[in-house]
DNA sequence: ATGCCAGGTAACACCTGA
């Protein structure tokens, strides 16, 4: 918690699959992997059970967007978090708890993205994803007006290409490959955005979520769908990016583990 | 075609996730 501007920060996603469940997982990894900036997803608690004291004690400032059960997200930094935004903007009637952004180390924009699944595909659920990348990509257009540094990270429910999953024709008809939902992808990208992890690993396969079931970790049965999306000033000072896969292989793990990127400040 | 696993809520079953 301190004012001082380090050289370099380190930003990470992190969708916990509950805050609480994970806090155990969540705290030892801060300790080791000593992120500057961490963007949570699916803390699944409002937040006045925000585990805020242990996460303070870590040495995070704590900012949380909460809701009961289900979705969630919240910004950690060893920064100060400033002007915080909660929720995206474009759907009053919206109440899904999937957004926020903060300023953190006095100059960088940061927003928390827990993008809607989307299935099953042909419901309003699948409708519901759509309708929010607009929203999410006219919110991204009115950010880059700003010239900021700006990192836009989370969980992006889209698998972008056949490269960034261990066997397309297993997620065929799962909404997190449709043409549609790749399509909004790349239009978020086309808005001259840089995906950090992608751009530091080209050949693809790196994953960053398993699912629980049918052995898939064991079997590195993965996709990527969590993503540091930057814009032109923060791809300026990126100077590395990754997947920690350590968290996934731990006792009572969540399904998805840390991305992560660097800034030179 | 369905459940497989995990979390939450509420109640000892069901919903959601990806």
């Amino acid at each position: 918690m301190t004012n001082a501007q380090p050289s370099k920060i380190r930003i990470a996603s992190f969708n916990v699959n509950s805050v609480k469940a994970r806090l155990p997982n969540l705290l030892a990894w801060l300790r080791e992997f000593a992120p500057d900036v961490v963007l949570l997803q699916e803390i699944k608690c409002v937040d006045d059970a925000f585990p805020r004291l242990e996460i303070e004690d870590a040495g995070y400032n704590v900012a949380s967007h909460g809701q009961k059960t289900y979705n969630g997200v919240a910004i950690l930094s060893k920064s100060p978090i400033e002007d915080v935004s909660r929720g995206l903007p474009g759907d009053e009637s919206d109440v899904q708890a999937r957004y926020m952004e903060a300023t953190v180390f006095g100059k960088v924009r940061v927003a928390a993205i827990y993008l809607p699944n989307g299935n099953p595909v042909g419901t309003e659920k699948f409708s519901y994803k759509l309708a929010w990348m607009d929203r999410l990509r006219a919110r991204m257009v009115e950010q880059l007006a700003d010239d900021e540094i700006t990192v836009w990270g989370g969980d992006y429910n889209v698998i972008p290409t056949d490269g960034d999953v261990w066997d397309p024709r297993a997620m065929k008809d799962d909404a997190l490959m449709q043409p549609e939902s790749r399509a909004k992808f790349r239009s978020l990208l086309h808005l001259g955005l840089t995906e950090a992890v992608r751009t530091f690993n080209p050949a693809g396969h790196v994953y960053s979520f398993w699912d629980y079931q049918r052995g898939a970790w064991q079997k590195d049965h993965g996709f990527l769908i969590d993503f540091l999306l930057c814009s032109p000033q923060a791809a300026d000072r990126l100077t590395s990016a990754g997947v920690d896969k350590a968290p996934r292989g731990q006792e009572k793990a969540s399904d998805h583990t840390p991305v992560w990127c660097e800034l030179s400040l």
